[in-house]
DNA sequence: CCCAATGATTTCCT
DNA sequence: AGGAAATCATTGGG
């Protein structure tokens, strides 16, 4: 009943406007054509429209029915859907064109990249819940931290649907409810369907617009979630003692050349159980390679004790695994050789070929059992010259020091300090001083 | 709490 | 692509 008063305006309206003085003028009785007589018959609606307040709520709806069913009603209607369209629907028309929203676009996109709103494995919440259950319990290669962050996703996931799906419905039932009043309405107010459309366009977007709020809120909690788990990369677990221990056997045997091959990495990942995915360790292989080199590399000295730790440590073994080591010591120790001084000079292959065989073995065939002393000697002597490991072939391709005086894989930051074997330790300050 | 060690990331270079 | 170097950020010992 709020209409009456609207309604009555804009009849008013449209009486005044349309055709001023149409009432009186009519009431004159002057005029006897058939355009008259429809004349007296718009009058006498808008007549009893405006007075239609005054009568009975009875009287009222049955006046309502009878206007309803006169047949200048559909003139009436489309008169005043006409008006209205001009007068209001255009201006608010113009604008209403949505552009295609960027932002929204932008959520989906991220939302669909994390795996919220892509295709389910499965579908509803309870595919969602098995699909916690299935990563948190049996996590195939990953850390316990993954898993738990998978099920926060799916968790989130599944508030994400629900609450989609409570607007869908929500969106669908206060669209065909809006529908309804209005068509309802539309016998008593100047409602065309188009408008009605328009209306449902406008609801959709209002609709929409939570959606997004949704979505949005969404990709917060997920960036959240993503800086808590993995992009707490940065949150470093230090390595056992026992994957150091291999990394660095393979560091120091391999001093000439520490750039394992993809295959290598991929064997000492394993060997260091360091397999929280098959991707990502090699990449962790690769990191530990890539600081140990520099570092090593920056201050020598430091590490010298480490190294001939590790070089007596594979000695140690290759010389309790095979017993040939003697033999061949002298004539095949070629590996460190082939490091040092074919790294750069010789054929690459050869030199490589060569350590895959026997790598492990050399010092121990060479050293012996004071691996210690010897290498430290050894380093000694390259690192001072060059015509000395001359007549030292052994020691020559032994040592990898070798290679910084090359310009192998080091630029010889710090040759000096490699002095005294004993030493070693003492020379380290010289060291810090970098 | 300070600091060295150290795993990870970033930037630049080849 | 992969490495070197610089840098960041955490860990753990004193």
């Amino acid at each position: 009943m709020d209409d009456q008063p609207r309604l009555m305006h804009s009849s008013h309206g449209v009486g005044m406007a349309g055709h001023p003085g149409l009432a009186q003028h009519m009431q004159d009785g002057t005029g006897g054509a058939d355009g008259e007589g429809r004349k007296q018959d718009i009058g006498d609606i808008l007549q009893q429209i405006m007075t239609i307040t005054d009568e009975s709520l009875d009287e009222a709806q049955a006046r309502k029915h009878a206007l309803n069913c006169h047949r200048m009603k559909p003139a009436l209607f489309n008169v005043l859907c006409e008006i209205k369209e001009k007068t209001v629907l255009s201006i608010r028309g113009a604008q209403e064109e949505e552009p295609p929203d960027a932002q929204l676009m932008r959520l989906d996109n991220m939302l669909l990249a994390e795996g919220v709103s892509g295709p389910e494995k499965g579908g509803g919440s309870a595919a969602a819940a098995a699909a916690a259950a299935a990563a948190g319990g049996g996590g195939s290669d990953n850390s316990a931290e993954h898993s738990d962050y998978r099920a926060k996703l799916s968790q989130i996931r599944q508030i994400y649907h629900t609450e989609l799906e409570k607007y869908e419905q929500a969106c669908n039932e206060f669209t065909t409810h809006v529908m309804n009043l209005l068509r309802e309405q539309s016998r008593t107010r100047p409602i065309s369907p188009k408008e009605i459309e328009r209306m449902v366009g406008i609801i959709h977007r209002k609709f929409s617009s939570i959606q997004m709020q949704l979505k949005q809120s969404t990709c917060e909690a997920v960036m959240i979630l993503r800086s808590r788990f993995l992009d707490a990369r940065r949150k470093r677990r230090n390595f056992n003692k026992q994957a150091t221990e291999i990394l660095n056997e393979y560091f120091y045997s391999h001093l000439s050349n520490p750039y394992p091959s993809e295959e290598a990495k991929e064997e000492l990942a394993k060997k260091c159980s360091i397999t929280v995915s098959q991707s990502s360790s090699n990449i962790e292989v690769s990191n530990w390679f890539g600081n140990k080199r520099i570092r090593y590399k920056k201050n020598i000295g430091k590490f010298q004790e480490e190294a001939n730790m590790y070089a007596a440590k594979t000695a140690a073994n290759a010389t309790s695994v095979s017993t040939h080591g003697s033999q061949a010591n002298s004539p095949s120790t070629p590996n460190s050789a082939g490091s040092a001084g074919s790294f750069n000079m010789n054929s690459g292959d050869l030199f490589m070929s060569v350590q895959s065989l026997n790598g492990d073995s050399y010092q121990g065939a060479q050293v012996g059992a004071n691996v210690q002393s010897q290498v430290d000697t050894l380093r000694h002597v390259i690192s001072q010259t060059g015509g000395y490991s001359e007549s030292l072939a052994a020691s020559q391709i032994y040592s990898p020091q070798g290679i910084n005086t090359n310009g192998g894989w080091q630029d010889a930051p710090t040759p000096s300090s490699v002095t005294s074997p004993t030493e070693g330790p003492g020379s380290v300050h010289s060291d810090t001083s970098n």
